[in-house]
DNA sequence: GCCAACGTTGGC
DNA sequence: GCCAACGTTGGC
């Protein structure tokens, strides 16, 4: 089991809007970079637990846990010209772009700021520290133990 | 709202 | 296939 980091725009799409779904299963769709494109059609597996990070907010933070239901399929968004996600190079044959299914398992005790990340050493190689813009982005076995200790949940490691 | 970083596009 | 221009992301 691989652990992910997956950023959003809470005023585009929060935690709090994947806890109210009905089934509380929500694709994650509209992903546009070619890298983290890989990562949802090649190695993200149901099973796999991601880090729901909020960005581009005033203190952007790894605010809860959600699990992979569905491993990569075609995003559908890009093949329909109504859609923001609308991408005319994409067909039925020729996806280009995926998405995974995701479902909402708990929120952290205490958000993990992108400030205290920073500040701790043991962090520095994440992709999110190194400034990268990358919305899909893989986390360490190590990485996810700290950063679940630092949002409050040392229970859960201890019990892994 | 600014702007640096960086991914993508397109001319050559 | 290089690389400048451009567009977007996202921290601040």
């Amino acid at each position: 089991m691989a652990h992910w980091l997956f950023k959003t725009e809470p005023g585009c799409f929060s935690f709090d809007d994947l806890k109210t779904r009905p089934d509380m299963t929500e694709p994650w769709d509209g992903v546009r970079n070619f890298q983290a494109r890989n990562f949802l059609r090649d190695t993200i597996q149901p099973g796999d637990m991601v880090l729901f990070y909020h960005s581009n907010i005033a203190a952007p933070a790894v605010v809860g846990l959600a699990e992979i239901v569905r491993s990569g399929y075609p995003d559908t968004t890009a093949l329909n010209p109504n859609s923001e996600h609308f991408d005319p190079k994409a067909t039925a044959e020729r996806p280009i772009w995926y998405m995974v299914d995701v479902r909402y398992v708990e929120l952290l005790p205490r958000a993990v700021t992108l400030e205290r990340i920073k500040q701790n050493p043991l962090l520095t190689d994440m992709p999110l520290v190194k400034r990268s813009r990358l919305s899909i982005q893989p986390v360490t076995e190590a990485e996810w133990r700290i950063i679940l200790t630092m949002g409050g949940m040392e229970e859960r490691v201890k019990g892994r």
